[in-house]
RNA sequence: GGCCCGUUGGUGUAAUUGGUUAACACGUCGCCCUUUCACGGCGAAGAGUACGGGUUCGAGUCCCGUACGGGUCACCA
């Protein structure tokens, strides 16, 4: 197994959307098997039909495609271990229970739903520390299970926990784990609908898919010792394990839709970059130990590995999430921004104005340092767009003087004479003017923009201009004496 | 409740594997830059490492106990 050239998977049950802590879990699969040459595999854990969702499964295909990890192996993409949707390898499962049945490591269960809950019940009024299968199905005689079966009575398959030493294994992250025999339940390893459970499908494929590492949320941590029995049973050498902290709400609980967004595609929408989004969730769990926080997938992979992954569980902190966006965001180059408004702007309220990219550009460069999102650049600045229509009543307060008005038409008839002004003519014409009257550029300067953007902040004062141009601010100091009153 | 895992500023993490005053980032606050807002720069507050014992010349690092948090105990994954 040493030399064995490492495969590892993503093995999610498809409930409708890519939860952002299987985002984690695939993401350290990914940039482990990038890092040690090895295989990722995406398999489908479809085994429950109670709760099959329409469309599931491509959803969770695109969200995985659209981060950008890519699998070497997966429902559409063949390798030569499919098929990697577990309801299409039932046969598999199957003989694998008999053969356990066989060696009396499994066995027969028919008792009913009612039966179970009745055990269940009396055990926890004995105040049993834990509520285990009485194993009564194991006494049956081999005629008596033959004619049940004949009869057609509805079967589960349990795992036969005979008593012995502690289950224990290694785990790349938490080291040696033990677990006491007694406390393994008889788990059911295939159901009476003949569709197996996840312990005995996770095993019987990781083990026929040859995967190495098992690498997945410690919410396995404690049904682990099952599969270790079973790989024991069934003659097969383990895989490593590592269990990955969990990600958590604010409040330590685990993260849950109640308590705010978990599916990728939320963060998508909302305008994260899937850069920022992977950039985060990395750091969730693990570091390099460098100080270093901005990442992209291709330096992760040459820094990853497991054995920096940390233990305890990581608070899923937005904050921090909104900063690596707008880091990424100024990594990127204008033309992909460029794009970006573009196609924010054709499902805004401005999609019919039909605006030049060299404008948009201008408005990309001019806002970079001050956005967070892409659809910032149309949010944040809605004057590059159309016309003011409120002014921001703190600024007038405290900007609008009674010579503003005088100041702001003497500036006007100045620029209108001036053709095709350019950035620096908006910029001299101010000064000049300011020098002039002597008085200082803010009596200027801070009403002008008030008039022409409506509030008290954003871009450099002449890439303002510039961007909204002679006209646009003409009509807009116009339409401001009417509307700003003291 | 049983079993398992965990616990370093509000949050994410670091600390040469036992060796100075516990470091970095996000967030917060302040100053500088900029006649705007941001970016950037500088700085501050904020943990004495859950608590209590031990081992040791020396413990965030090792051991024990307690507390707290979480996970798990399905014919769900």
């Amino acid at each position: 197994m040493i030399n064995e050239t490492p495969r590892v998977r993503f093995a999610p049950s498809p409930t409708g959307y890519l939860h952002v802590g299987g985002l984690r879990t695939a993401l350290y699969n990914y940039l482990f098997a990038k890092r040690n040459g090895g295989k990722f595999i995406l398999r489908i854990e479809d085994t429950d039909r109670n709760r099959y969702v329409e469309g599931a499964v491509e959803n969770l295909i695109k969200t995985m495609n659209w981060v950008g990890l890519n699998y070497d192996e997966g429902p559409d993409i063949d390798g030569n271990y499919g098929p990697y949707f577990q309801s299409e390898r039932l046969e598999i499962y199957k003989k694998y229970a008999d053969r356990l049945i066989e060696e009396g490591k499994a066995y027969y269960c028919f008792c009913t739903a009612d039966r179970l809950t009745r055990l269940r019940e009396e055990q926890q009024k004995a105040k049993l520390p834990q509520a285990k299968y009485d194993k009564h199905c194991l006494s049956l005689s081999k005629e008596e299970i033959q004619q049940k079966l004949n009869a057609g009575e509805r079967y589960v398959i349990r795992l036969n926990v005979k008593p012995g030493p502690k289950v224990s294994f290694n785990d790349e992250v938490r080291d040696r784990v033990e677990f006491d025999r007694d406390s393994i339940d008889d788990q059911i390893l295939i159901k009476s609908d003949s569709f197996p459970t996840y312990h005995m499908a996770n095993v019987v494929d990781d083990h026929l898919m040859k995967i190495t590492h098992v690498i997945r949320g410690e919410e396995w941590l404690s049904s682990t010792p099952k599969h270790v029995l079973l790989y024991d049973y069934l003659g097969w050498e383990l895989p490593i394990f590592a269990h990955l902290p969990l990600l958590l709400n604010s409040d330590k609980s685990k993260l849950s839709k109640r308590q705010g967004d978990v599916a990728v595609e939320d963060y998508r929408d909302k305008g994260y970059f899937k850069e920022s989004l992977i950039n985060f969730v990395a750091l969730l769990g693990w570091s390099a130990g460098d100080n270093v926080e901005f990442y992209n997938l291709q330096e992760l992979i040459e820094k990853f590995s497991l054995d920096r992954v940390h233990k305890a569980g990581a608070v899923f902190n937005v904050e921090k999430l909104n900063w690596l966006n707008e880091e990424h965001l100024r990594s990127k180059p204008n033309e992909e921004l460029l794009e970006g408004l573009k196609k924010a702007l054709t499902v805004s309220k401005y999609k019919n104005l039909n605006l030049t990219d060299e404008y948009l550009l201008l408005i990309v460069e001019a806002m970079k340092e001050r956005v967070s999102f892409v659809k910032d650049y149309i949010d944040s600045c809605t004057y590059f767009y159309e016309d003011p229509t409120e002014y921001d009543e703190t600024v007038i307060k405290k900007r609008w003087k009674e010579k503003s008005p005088e100041y702001l038409e003497k500036y006007k008839e100045r620029i209108s004479t001036i053709e095709n002004p350019t950035k620096e003519d908006f910029e001299k014409t101010l000064k000049d003017l300011a020098e002039e009257l002597e008085v200082g550029l803010g009596q200027f300067m801070h009403p002008l923009r008030l008039a022409v953007s409506g509030v008290g902040g954003g871009p450099g004062m002449f890439d303002l201009l510039y961007i909204v141009g002679k006209d646009r601010i003409i009509s807009r100091i116009s339409t401001a004496f009417e509307k700003i009153k003291k």
